[in-house]
DNA sequence: AACTACTCCTGGAGGC
DNA sequence: TGCCTCCAGGAGTAGT
């Protein structure tokens, strides 16, 4: 679950905090989490330095001196907690539980701890994620082996690279297409629900079906999505479902996890309603319903699609004709 | 080659 | 209250 928004705003958080710092030895918590390339061992990294973070699609990196680097991936429910010397936590990626009173908690799987006296904690209950030590000479062809596609944070994605990315895959549902790494790296089931959203189209157009207008409009959202994201480090989202939390700014899902609720988009338009708050209408299968009463906002439905929980707004995001969805 | 289904894992939610 | 079942998710692998 953690996607792009989340794993840059932990590594944005932790760069000032972890770059220069020395470590002085990292305890593996969960040995079938730990990857170590051969020969390596936790004990390695005792006494090296951060040197630098990176981020590949969900891939953190960190570059350590004496020319080593690890990778950690938080799959769908890891969490990074930094905890200072005087208890002070930075959380980041999975935002939900909440980290225990006192850290390492049973789901904690790695702890770097710092020369300062401060700790970074890697916590997973679901033991999804990994943590894979290298030398930093292979750090570049093991990124290389993911064949991720451009970052959506980079300057040169224009709309022509997703043009081309998308005609590679010009079957599959658009969708199926944000989700793949291979072809666009980083978003994930949230992201691409609010990019698809933002653009208005249905989540079952073929790529290859989107006009040029359609895929700069998409080409925008993504953008305009993650702007809002990034900069407060992703989405509250709790056990899959968006979870309001309008005080931190991080309740800005506008379709995702909020099945059954009135279409923001429509209702703005409309120049009326607001959210009812009423319950998540998830079943597994296609589930899309038109509006309720007349002159009501549509309603947000669920289908399930590419494998993960989808939601869109039947109305402004109108399906295909063959699609039988929305 | 392109696509789908399955697998890993575990806590929370909902039904009975 | 307690038990059971379903669900969520990223990404690798196997199968079609």
């Amino acid at each position: 679950m953690p996607e792009l928004p989340e794993v840059e705003g932990l590594r944005r958080r932790l760069v000032p905090r972890l770059v220069g710092a020395r470590i002085e030895r990292l305890e593996v918590r969960d040995a079938k989490l730990w990857h170590p390339a051969e020969g390596l061992s936790e004990a390695a990294v005792a006494g090296r330095t951060v040197l630098a973070i990176d981020r590949y699609a969900k891939l953190l990196v960190f570059s350590l001196s004496g020319d080593l680097a690890f990778a950690l991936h938080l799959k769908i429910a890891g969490q990074g907690v930094y905890q200072s010397v005087t208890g002070e936590r930075l959380i980041g990626g999975h935002p939900y539980p909440l980290p225990g009173a006192v850290l390492p908690d049973p789901s904690t799987r790695f702890i770097l701890w710092l020369g300062s006296g401060a700790a970074f904690f890697v916590n997973d209950q679901r033991r999804f994620s990994w943590l894979r030590l290298m030398p930093a000479a292979q750090v570049s062809e093991f990124v290389a082996s993911h064949r991720y596609g451009p970052d959506p944070l980079a300057p040169d994605f224009t709309p022509d690279v997703l043009v081309s990315r998308l005609r590679a895959r010009k079957g599959r549902p658009i969708k199926a297409a944000l989700l793949d790494q291979t072809c666009l790296a980083g978003l994930g089931n949230i992201y691409a629900d609010e990019s698809l959203h933002a653009a208005r189209l249905h989540p079952m157009l073929r790529a290859g079906d989107l006009t040029p207008a359609d895929v700069r409009r998409l080409h925008a959202a993504i953008k305009h999505v993650l702007d809002i994201a990034v900069p407060v480090g992703g989405a509250i989202v709790k056990n899959g479902r968006a979870v309001a939390d309008v005080e931190s700014g991080r309740d800005f899902l506008r379709v995702h996890g909020r099945a059954g609720q009135p279409c923001p988009d429509c209702v703005g338009r409309a120049g009326g309603g607001s959210r009812d708050g009423s319950s998540d209408g998830s079943s597994r299968g296609a589930t899309a319903q038109r509006s309720g009463a007349a002159g009501e906002a549509p309603r947000i439905v669920r289908a399930f699609l590419a494998g993960r929980g989808t939601y869109f707004c039947p109305v402004c995001q109108p399906a295909p004709p063959e699609c039988g969805l929305g």
